[in-house]
DNA sequence: ACCCCACTTGACACCGTGTAAAGTTGACAC
DNA sequence: GTGTCAACTTTACACGGTGTCAAGTGGGGT
C-alpha cells in the first residue's frame, strides 16, 4: 500500500479538526484533501459525504480530548452546587476545543438532516448534564423554589450554550477564565435559593 | 407599465418576509420570485443579490412593525429596573417577528460579509439598549456591585440573544409569555443588587 | 408614432458537492 | 515473477443555487 489506511483516516480527521479550529473561511472538501495530502476524491473513499466527515471528526475530538474524563468530576461531586460548578468547568472548558467544529456543524444543520441530528444529539447530552446538576441542587434544597426542575434545566442549558460562549468570548472579548467565573456566578444567581 | 414598480418592490419584501416566517426549508431566490409572481431575473432588477434583499427585508420589517415605538417605553421608564423590564418586553416581544429573517441572515453570515455586517449592526443596536438599561440600574444603585457596567451589559445582551429565544421557545417548547417572565426573573437575579 | 421602463425568456459561467470510471502503484501470496 | 488486492490518482461530469448577459415584449406617457 502507498500508505497506512488507518493513518490516512485519522490524518483526515486531525487535519479537518485543525482547519476548523483556525477556520477563518468555510472549509471545503478540497481544502481538507489538500491539507491531508490526498486527492479530493480519496476523501470520499473514507467518508460518504461532508456531514459524516464532520460528525466523525466530533467523535474523534471526543476521544482525543477525553470528554468523559472531563465530566467525571461533576458526576462525583457531593453537593448540588459543587456539581453545578464542576459541570460548568468541565463543559465550559470543553467548548473552546470543539468550537470550530461546532460552527461548521451548525452551518450544515439547515441543509443536512444528519448533521442536525448529530448536533442535536450532542446538545441533548449537555442537557442531561444540566439536568443532573439541577436535580442534585433540588435534592439538597439549594434550588430556588421559583423554578421547576425542568425550567431550571432549560435555563441552565441555555446559559451554557456554545452560542453564548461565542458571544462572550468572540464578540465581547472575554477571556476563558472570565467566562467561567461569570457563568458560575450567573448560574448561581438564577438557580440558587436565596438567603 | 405592467405594474406599479413601488408595489412590486414592497411585494417582494412582503413575500420574502412571509416565506421566511413560515420557512421550513431554505428560501431560494426562485422561491421568492415565484411567490411574488415575477421571474427570478426580475428580482435582480430590484436587489443586486440575496444578501441585500434580506437586509432590505429586515429594514422593511422594522418599518412595518415599528420597532422604534416598541422600545419607546423602555426609554421613558423612570427606574433602572423598570427600564430593564420594559426593554425585555420590547425586544423580547420583537424577536418572534424577526425570527425567520434572523435565521436566514445568520446562515449567510459565514459566506457573505455584507450579511454579517447587517446582522452585527442590528445586534449592536440591541446591545445599546442593554447598555442603557444597565446604566440606568447603575445610576439608581440597583446594579449589583459584583459586576462592572460593561460586564453586566455583555451578560444581559447574551441573555437576550435570538439564539437563546430559539432554544427556549423551539427546543424547550416554552410559550412567549413563559420566556418573557423567566428572562425578566433571570436578568434580575443576575444583575440586581441583593437585599 | 415614439421611447422608456418593468418585466420576460433563455442561455450561460461559477462554485461546491457528490458520482463514475479507468489507470497507477506498492505490498503480499504462492 | 506473476497475479491480485487495496489505496489512491486523474479526468470527467451531473446537479443545484447564485449571479450575469442579451435580446425580446408590451403598456403608458408625451
Amino acid at each position: 500500500m502507498s500508505s497506512d489506511p488507518i493513518n490516512t483516516k485519522t490524518r483526515i480527521l486531525d487535519v479537518t479538526w485543525n482547519l476548523l479550529e483556525n477556520g477563518d473561511k468555510t472549509v471545503r472538501m478540497s481544502d481538507i484533501a489538500k491539507a491531508a495530502g490526498i486527492s479530493r476524491q480519496a476523501l470520499y473513499l473514507h467518508f460518504p459525504n461532508r456531514a459524516e466527515l464532520l460528525v466523525a471528526t466530533t467523535r474523534h475530538i471526543d476521544v482525543v480530548k477525553n470528554v468523559d474524563a472531563r465530566l467525571e468530576r461533576s458526576r462525583s461531586a457531593t453537593s448540588g452546587v459543587e456539581r453545578l460548578h464542576a459541570f460548568i468547568e468541565g463543559w465550559g472548558g470543553y467548548i473552546p476545543e470543539i468550537h470550530g467544529m461546532s460552527v461548521a456543524l451548525r452551518a450544515m444543520c439547515s441543509t443536512d438532516k444528519e448533521a442536525a441530528a448529530a448536533w442535536d444529539d450532542r446538545m441533548q447530552a449537555v442537557r442531561h448534564g444540566c439536568q443532573a446538576a439541577v436535580h442534585a441542587m433540588s435534592q439538597d434544597g439549594s434550588l430556588t423554589k421559583d423554578l421547576t426542575e425542568k425550567t431550571a434545566t432549560d435555563l441552565l442549558w441555555t446559559l451554557l450554550s456554545v452560542e453564548n460562549w461565542e458571544r462572550l468570548i468572540r464578540d465581547c472579548g472575554w477571556t476563558q477564565a472570565a467566562y467561567e467565573q461569570a457563568i458560575k456566578r450567573s448560574a448561581e444567581a438564577m438557580l440558587m435559593a436565596r438567603g
